[in-house]
DNA sequence: GTGAAAGCGCTAACAC
DNA sequence: GTGTTAGCGCTTTCAC
C-alpha cells in the first residue's frame, strides 16, 4: 500500500514507512523498539537458512525435528530461528503435503452451554492425537452454518465435525463426499458420515421410568417443538407410557428448546385437570421455563410436581436450579467424533460408522415420590 | 499409503482401493454411486481450465467475479465447476495474496456462558467485513492457549483477537508484535496491540450506589480471587464505598469466579456479626454459590440479604434465577475487536488503541429495600 | 549429512 | 478478453 523500504538491522528487519514521521516521543528513547506497525514482512525459511550459512532443506529438517543433522548446523539453525522470530508457514506446508493436521468443528451454537463439553472432549482428544482444532459457528443460521463449513474445506482441513448441524440432510451427505465427515447430535444414515448420538428414546425411557418408580402415572410431557431430537424424545416418552401400562396417562403438550415454550407448554399443563404429577421437559432450558411457570402458579416442586429436564447442562446443575436430568456423555461423545475422524484419516476406514451412546439418570432435587401416593 | 490407481470417468475422478474388495452391497446397485473413500484427488484450478476449454488465469478471474470475461466463457467455467465440485484452495490462495481474511479469536473458555455474546458480536461483524472467523480455546490451560495461539499464527490469519486471555502480558504483547491483536477484557497498556475492556470499578461503583440507594449501609464484597479483572472490581468497591462514607463497613472475603468459592465466601460472610444486608459479588457465578450458602442457611433473597452479581450472563437472566448484575456490552464489545483489527489490517492504523466502555445495571429480584430501614 | 531443483494450487503482472 | 509466466513458502525426491 504505503511506499516502504525495508532495512536489515541486527537481529531484525524493520519496516519503516516514508510517510508518518511523527515525534516518536511517546514511548521509549527509541533504542531497541523503534515504533513500526505489526504488519514487517515476516521471515522465511529462507532467511533463517541464509542467517545459519546453510540451505532451506536443511533448515527444514531441523524444524521437523529430524534426527541426521549435524549438532552443530541444529544449532546454527534454531538460533537463526530464534533470532529472527522465525514461525513457519502452515499453509505452504500444508499446500505441498496435502495434510493439514488440522479438523474443522463447526458448531451449531457457540453460545449454548450444552456444547461445552462437546467442544472439551474435542480438544482433549484431538490434542493426544496431535491435531489441531479450528472452530467456527453458523451462529444459529443455516446459510452460515453452510459459509463456515465451506471456508473450513476450503482452508483444507483433514476432517470436518458437526456439532448439532442446523442443516439439511442431503447437504451433510454433500460434505461428506468432499472430507471426511463426523456428525454429532443428528443421526446421519448415508454412506459418506459417520455419526455419533445419544439414545434419545432410551433416555425418555428412563425418565418415564424414573417417575414411575416414585409412583408417578400422571406424567406429562413438554416436547421440543421442531428442534432436532424432540421428535425421538416425544416417541420415546409415548412407548415408554405405552410400556408401563399408563397410555391413558399420555399427555405432550408443545415446547421448545429454550426457556420461553417450555414456560408457555407448562401454562397449557396448567390448564388440565387433572393436573400431572411429573412432567418430563425436553431439555434443561426447556424444564427451566417450566419451573418457573410452576412455582408462579404456587405450586411447589417436587412436593406439588416432579421436574425432569434433559441434556444435563451446567445450569441444571447448578445448586440453585439443582434439576433432576438426563446426562448425555458429551465430553466422551466429543472424543469419540475425533476417533472417528481419525480412523478415516489415518486408518483409512471407508465404511461408514453410526454410534449410539446411552444416556443415563442424573437424580436432583426436581423429583420426588408422587403426593398424596397415587393418582 | 495404500495401492490405488484413478479412473477418470465422466465427471467424476474415482479413487479404487485394490484392497478390500468386499461385496458392495449394503447399496444402490453401483450405477452412479460407487463406493469409495472420500478421500478422492480433489480438482484443481488446472482441472476446470481444462473442462472448460480456458487457461487457469480465465478461471481464476471468473471465480473472483472479475467482469471482464465474455458470458461464454464464464459460463463454461461455472459449468465446470459444478460438474467437478471444484472447491478453491485457500492455503494456495492466501500463500500468494500474503493475506488470508481471517481473523482468529482465542477464547480462555469456551464452555463459560460469558463469551457467547462476545462471540457472536465477534462473528456478526467480521461477516459484515467479510472475514472468516476462526475459534480456537486452550481449554482454561495456559500452555494450550499459547499453541492455540501459535497455530493460528502459522495459518497466517490476518489478525488475533484473544477473548479474556490467561497468558501473561509479556507473552501477550510478543504476539502483537506478530500481527495485529485486540485484547478483550484484560487492558493491555503497551505499544503492540489494541484492548477493549469494560470499566470494572465503574461497574463496581454502580453496584455499590444501587445497594445505597435502597437504603443499605452494611455492603458485602465477595472478591474474584485471582481472576482477571477481580482486583479492578475490588478495588473499585472499596473506593465507591469510601465516597459514599461507608469506609467502616467495607467487608472483603475471598471468592473466586465460579459456584464453588463464591459460596465459601457467603459462608465466611455469615460468620460475620452484624450480618452485611447487601452482597456485591464477583461475578454471577460467584453470586449464584453465595445465593444457595444465604438460602441454605434460612436467609430470603431479596428480604433479608440484597445480592447483586457482575457480567449478566445468560445465567443471571434465567427467570428461576433473575439476578440483579452488572451488564456488560458483550457483543458490542466483540464488534468493536473485530473494528479495531479491522483499522489495523486495512486502514493501516499503528498506533495502540484501549478502549473502555461502560457498565450498567441490570435490576432483577435479588436485590430490594434493606431490612428494616436501616442499620 | 547436506544441497539443488521441482512443484503443491493459486494470483498477479504482463503480453497479446 | 484471454493466455503466459513467475513466484508465494514450504517439503520432497534425488544427487553428492
Amino acid at each position: 500500500m504505503d511506499a516502504e523500504f525495508w532495512v536489515y538491522f541486527g537481529t531484525f528487519q524493520w519496516n519503516v514507512p516514508i510517510l508518518n514521521s511523527k515525534p516518536e516521543s511517546s514511548q521509549v528513547p527509541s533504542s531497541r523498539k523503534p515504533p513500526r506497525p505489526n504488519q514487517r514482512k515476516r521471515p522465511t525459511i529462507l532467511d533463517v537458512a541464509r542467517r545459519a550459512g546453510v540451505s532451506k532443506s536443511l533448515v527444514s529438517l531441523v524444524i521437523r525435528g529430524d534426527a541426521r543433522v549435524s549438532p552443530s548446523n541444529r544449532g546454527a539453525v534454531l538460533e537463526a530461528v530464534a533470532e529472527l522470530g522465525y514461525r513457519p508457514n502452515a499453509m505452504a506446508r500444508g499446500l505441498v503435503q496435502r495434510r493439514t493436521r488440522m479438523v474443522g468443528v463447526v458448531v451449531s451454537d457457540l453460545s449454548n452451554p450444552f456444547f461445552g463439553d462437546v467442544v472439551s472432549g474435542i480438544q482433549r482428544r484431538a490434542r493426544e492425537l496431535e491435531y489441531t482444532v479450528l472452530f467456527s459457528t453458523g451462529d444459529r443460521q443455516q446459510d452460515l452454518e453452510v459459509e463456515a463449513i465451506e471456508s473450513l474445506l476450503e482452508l483444507r482441513v483433514d476432517g470436518l465435525i458437526l456439532a448439532g448441524p442446523r442443516i439439511e440432510f442431503e447437504t451433510i451427505e454433500g460434505f461428506g463426499r468432499s472430507a471426511p465427515l463426523v456428525v454429532l447430535h443428528r443421526p446421519t444414515a448415508d454412506d459418506w458420515s459417520d455419526s455419533v448420538t445419544n439414545d434419545d428414546p432410551k433416555g425418555a425411557q428412563i425418565a418415564v421410568e424414573h417417575c414411575a418408580s416414585l409412583g408417578h402415572t400422571r406424567i406429562a410431557h413438554i416436547d421440543g417443538g421442531p428442534g432436532a431430537g424432540a421428535q425421538a424424545r416425544r416417541e420415546g416418552y409415548e412407548q415408554a407410557m405405552h410400556r408401563l401400562g399408563l397410555e391413558r396417562h399420555i399427555l405432550v403438550v408443545t415446547g421448545g428448546f429454550t426457556e420461553k415454550p417450555g414456560r408457555r407448554g407448562a401454562q397449557e399443563l396448567l390448564s388440565r385437570r387433572p393436573l400431572p404429577t411429573a412432567v418430563f421437559a425436553a431439555n434443561d432450558l426447556c424444564a427451566l421455563g417450566a419451573l418457573n411457570a410452576f412455582e408462579e402458579s404456587g405450586l411447589t416442586i417436587p412436593e406439588d410436581i416432579s421436574l425432569l429436564g434433559y441434556d444435563n447442562t451446567s445450569v441444571a446443575a447448578l445448586r440453585h436450579v439443582s434439576l433432576t436430568s438426563i446426562h448425555q456423555p458429551s465430553v466422551r461423545m466429543g472424543r469419540m467424533a475425533v476417533d472417528r475422524l481419525f480412523e478415516r484419516i489415518d486408518k483409512g476406514r471407508t465404511e461408514p460408522r453410526h454410534d449410539v451412546v446411552s444416556p443415563s439418570l442424573v437424580v436432583r432435587d426436581t423429583t420426588g415420590p408422587v403426593p398424596g401416593g397415587g393418582e
